[in-house]
DNA sequence: GTGAAAGCGCTAACAG
DNA sequence: CTGTTAGCGCTTTCAC
């Protein structure tokens, strides 16, 4: 496709300079009514498709933006990645994935690669792993959902209101009836889930509940969810009335484990999500969740970020998108 | 990183020519140990990074490729895309994804951004919509999973065995005792659906079952399975004993009409789905399936367009990789 | 309005 | 072993 010929071929073919068929492809003017449709005919009797890697090249500036994602498999992140991908698509980018599996030497493999293909920006979503800003160098960066760990606060970090996320989600238990909530979240620092447990905890304070429980896991798939809940039940009845599971997957992990130890949610035990991913509608039981824009992330970040590259000025360091609630059956009185 | 200082620099910088350089970076001999370390070095000190942008500009090839989907949030192509973006980094490329929401403009469009950022190849997974030969010109391409309804089955098609898969379904369902089994499946052309439902017609044949019962879905979606579903058993008892959904999301969507509807799954009726994606098997009756190696199909897609890049020979033109039946509770006897 | 010429950062002959 | 040179396909002054 229009590989091949190039803008000499053009030039010659409409009888022109190429300088003339450079400033008809980029509408800079300075040519003829004649000369323009003499040449826009050649480039389309002969195919041709101006090179955007030479444009690129010397204008030492690419339309490449890179994506970086511990994995992919996961509805958020996915969800994320079409906003992101579209919203640069609409302004003349295109975006590289890359997949870090939260291995810290690909993610700086890939990196640099990118840093090689002269990438004008990154969006990060970085692994709890540490993301070197010696790998980052100059790069434009905005990070996503994860705060990094590490003097990369200097750049722009965008997520969701996480702290009121929790909030909302613990008082929606507590507003139907739950007097000891559980709390289930990740042992690692991720500063999301962190700031979700926040929310809880003032939750719980504002109701004048003392008692905390927490749960903490290693791992965040549902499996783990599910097996920590079965050995909470296997002991003995449980000690709490509520759940408040960080992400939707726990909640359905736990959802199963209380279902098949007999309990009934809500009217046993109530559990609260956080995400809303699709399958939480389609639960045998509907699960009450916290909603997070991720469109409207995935758009900000994009949008910052080009900005950033553009040079423009970007006063907000930090960018929170609100949250809301979902109410559904999971958690009614 | 790196950007604003070039291979100049570092020749200067070594006190060598920008050519030893070169040598140096591509490992292409002929250059002193002595001189090697004081190039090295002085590429540290400088924190140079060789731009592959500029390589391929001279070169005339790029290392990126670009994977084109409908859309990204599918359990099944997102493993799918894990799967390609791994195989091509692991060989030198960088993947460009784009999603085409099933819009032909869109699809168009981005085809044609990407033949002008010269990528060396494309992975295509078509909508059902026209991808036309013209616009991907002589891009190496390879068509994954959707046959497209074009003339371009001159390329490369790889794809799960379908036909098998859906006899294998439609066998563990007879095989368990049922005499009467509607199939699930879409309304318009998407190959990998056509082929699923001539599986299920010789498994049919084969067991001596003559009443096939069809039911044709506009969309493929969850919901649109439910609705389905719903509607049917509204209509009073069902006359069928068995379902093979030919996506797990209908399978799913039909699990929870039959269940709202009083019906006991297995044992009143069975159900099998089609492309092992997780939730599959955290349903609250495990879902039975068929697994799509998708992980394989990627690799194979990923592995077969670059032998193309370079212009290796590539005897076979359509690829089917196996599948196999993975069996749960909600068919069992 | 239009063309000639100088590069962007690099590779690839070709000399030495 | 090393340097010189000619481009890759394009943009961008600077003359005319």
């Amino acid at each position: 496709m229009g590989k091949g010929v190039s803008i000499k071929d053009i030039a010659a073919a409409a009888n022109v300079s190429i300088a003339t068929v450079s400033r008809v492809i980029n509408h800079n003017g300075r040519f003829s009514k004649e000369t323009e449709e003499r040449v826009l005919e050649a480039i389309h009797r002969c195919n041709y498709v101006p090179s955007q890697l030479a444009k690129e090249m010397i204008t030492q500036k690419t339309t490449n933006v890179g994506i970086i994602v511990p994995d992919i498999t996961n509805e958020f992140f996915t969800k994320l990645i079409s906003s992101i991908e579209r919203t640069l698509f609409e302004n003349g980018y295109l975006a590289f994935i890359c997949t870090t599996d939260e291995d810290s030497e690909i993610e700086k493999s890939k990196i640099q690669m990118m840093a090689s293909k002269r990438v004008s920006g990154l969006i990060f979503l970085s692994s709890s792993s540490t993301v070197s800003e010696e790998d980052l160098g100059d790069i434009p960066t905005v990070f996503i959902d994860r705060k990094p760990v590490t003097k990369a606060d200097t750049r722009c970090f965008i997520t969701s209101d996480n702290v009121s996320g929790g909030y909302l989600a613990t008082k929606e238990l507590i507003d139907n009836g739950c007097k000891k909530i559980l709390i289930m979240t990740a042992k690692n620092h991720i500063s999301g889930y962190q700031e979700r447990y926040k929310g809880y905890a003032k939750a719980l304070k504002e109701a004048g509940i003392e008692k905390e429980y927490t749960v903490m896991l290693d791992h965040l798939h549902y499996q783990d969810a599910y097996d920590e809940m079965n050995r909470i039940l296997d002991e003995g009845k449980p000690e709490f009335d509520g759940v408040f599971a960080c992400s939707d997957w726990l909640a359905l992990g736990c959802y199963k484990s209380l279902f098949e130890h007999g309990y009934d949610v809500p009217n046993d035990i109530k559990i609260i999500g956080f995400d809303n991913i699709s399958i939480t509608a389609f639960n045998t039981v509907p699960i009450s969740t916290i909603n997070q824009q991720v469109e409207k992330i995935g758009e900000e970040a994009a949008l910052y970020l080009m900005k950033v590259i553009n040079g423009e000025d970007v006063p907000t360091k930090a960018i929170e998108v609100p949250v809301y609630l979902v109410r559904r059956e999971s958690s009614s009185k």
